[in-house]
DNA sequence: ATTGGTAGCTTGTTATACAAAGTACTAAAG
DNA sequence: CTTTAGTACTTTGTATAACAAGCTACCAAT
């Protein structure tokens, strides 16, 4: 039991949502959804990226098309079918029931990353 | 891909952090730590408590002790090793680590439920 | 034609939540 | 004493998904 392996392991399930969540706001291919994922602090790599897009696609909530790039192969632009719009917004709520249950859970003890924006912050 | 399987999967690694922390509080045998989780609408079934709670011991992150029922076969009851304590604080700084991950990818969309420091448990 | 970089894909491994069935102990009823 | 019901704990088999590592394919410049 290595604490590496428990973080992927949280990571499982959460990851959907945030590649929908990606792709919602604009199409995207797969290099562009690593590096938002790269910039939250959430690394992913190829391995698991790709066959996730395949999923997504298979079940109906992704549809991509082709365009080429100025530097190099063509690449597969991913955007979301309506059902993959309604799914992401399950998810979201799957997410946060999660998140309140640990909170609940755990006795309130996540206290927000020291971001500077929260101004509600006490304890 | 349903919908059911991605909250299960959304749950994998947080189960842990939840049990260390129930634990942390107070001893407590499989039953209490069911009870407390299914209040926090984490729902879980035997079959994955107990051998979760058979790793975190073989992990020397649990020791436990028989105690007696008064109605009933006799309980193990486990408490947290300093090992555990501190694993299960570097849980939570993953699961906050998680959190905020989840919010920079997402758009920061989740509210926070409940902002007032007291958590009185709905019973 | 060769090289280097980018993009996408595949295979095998591992971990874990679950369903379902099984074991063991206690107390109360027949 | 045996049976029954209830509680506590355990085990087995299945499915899923993230990962590491390697692969194929396409493009442009040498």
């Amino acid at each position: 039991m290595k604490l590496d392996n428990t973080k992927v392991q949280m990571k499982k399930g959460v990851l959907e949502y945030c590649i929908l969540t990606i792709i919602s706001r604009e199409e995207a291919y797969a290099s562009d959804i690593l590096e938002v994922l790269k910039k939250a602090r959430l690394i992913v790599v190829e391995g698991t990226l790709y066959p996730l897009l395949t999923r997504l696609k298979n079940s109906g909530l992704l549809t991509y098309e082709w365009k080429e790039s100025s530097s190099g192969p063509p690449r597969k632009y991913y955007k979301l079918t309506p059902k993959g719009r309604e799914f992401m917004e399950e998810l979201g709520q799957t997410w946060e029931e999660l998140v309140y249950a640990v909170e609940l859970t755990t006795g309130e003890t996540i206290p927000k990353h020291d971001k500077t924006q929260n101004n509600e912050q006490n304890s």
